[in-house]
DNA sequence: TTTCGAATGTGATGTAGGTCACACAGCAAC
DNA sequence: GTTGCTGTGTGACCTACATCACATTCGAAA
């Protein structure tokens, strides 16, 4: 499979569980999506880049990622289809990508650049309100795994990731989930062998 | 002092910095936020609460937390004027409060309705606007304080958020900057004695 | 002024998890 | 096949921080 069953069908989906939009209306969303392949491991946002686009995942996986002085990384997301991924510190503010994105198997994802999400906030008031339900909604989950970190030991993370997006385990090597958990490779591998 | 100078100018200037909105449109929304006083140590949001609104601080300083089963609390945010506070989690999802917000300090607040700020959101685009940008500041902010717990000891985050906030250590108790920071109060206390 | 409670400091000790080191997979390219 | 590279397990340490216990300071109430 070359491409996803439709593209198109996937994104108008995803939206109208939030927002309904006329036919024409979405179609002139689309028209500002732009379809992409990634192959595993490539990189979509790499550090210092102006970043000016977000994602919309149709197939696949990507992480967005921080890379520390160390060289150590830790993973602030994993994005499933219907996710959607971007440095978006540098993304609003036009600064250059600290976070960095690039895809953990063959990607299928849909570009919207960050000027023409503005336009279409402004032209189609819907679809403004989508955006922000959908930023309203990483941001409670971010404060659910700032509370989480503060509150549960190692293992505990693990639980509730395993339990939360059990496909992640066969999808993404044990070291990534590490780098989500914020533990180290070995203490995590360390986990599940007891 | 018994009131903040003006309750309506600070909130008119906090989001003309976002938007525009005719004056017509700003007393409009005014309206529909109700100021209130509380004191130091009084709770707003209490844990099982049915929470319906969110909180515009005009003066003092709120905590948004969370309390686990080992009576042990983490803070979410600290608010000071012009900042926002809730549960949004239970705000949005309407369900029962499972963090709580208090004042650390005596207080002013404008307290806007859930429903209110959802038909407020779809009458005046602009404020739909405004609130985007909003839980966007947040949910960027919340990514950060995010990779700063998986990032930095707490050495670093104490220093962190003395430079972000020199305010907070000569009003808040070091107790909570313990509990901001996710440490205990005597690893606090033994890392500026040093 | 005294008294009481809350907030802070400080020592002794325990522990989760980090780091380093090395071994052993599995898979891709040649 | 063999060479590598990337991922994973496992042991021996080390360190940051938690916890418990008790002393001290400070501010508000009496």
């Amino acid at each position: 499979m070359p491409f996803p069953m439709d593209a198109k069908a996937i994104l108008k989906d995803h939206i109208a569980k939030i927002v309904s939009l006329t036919d024409e209306q979405f179609d002139y969303v689309f028209s500002h999506f732009k379809q992409q392949s990634y192959k595993k491991g490539q990189a979509i946002i790499s550090e210092g880049d102006k970043v000016d686009c977000e994602y919309f995942v149709l197939e696949g996986c990507l992480k967005s990622f921080y890379i520390n002085d160390e060289v150590k990384m830790f993973i602030l997301q994993f994005a499933m289809p219907t996710w959607w991924a971007s440095d978006y510190n540098a993304l609003y503010n036009g600064g250059r990508a600290t976070i960095s994105v690039d895809c953990i198997t063959d990607s299928q994802v849909l570009c919207l650049n960050s000027a023409d999400r503005e336009k279409l906030c402004n032209e189609i008031h819907p679809v403004e309100h989508f955006f922000r339900w959908r930023t309203n909604k990483g941001y409670v989950a971010a404060q659910k795994r700032l509370l989480s970190f503060m509150n549960n030991d190692a293992r505990h993370r693990y639980e509730e990731l395993m339990a939360l997006y059990p496909a992640l385990y066969n999808i993404v090597p044990k070291q990534l989930i590490a780098a989500y958990l914020g533990v180290s490779r070995e203490t995590l591998s360390r986990l599940y062998n007891s």
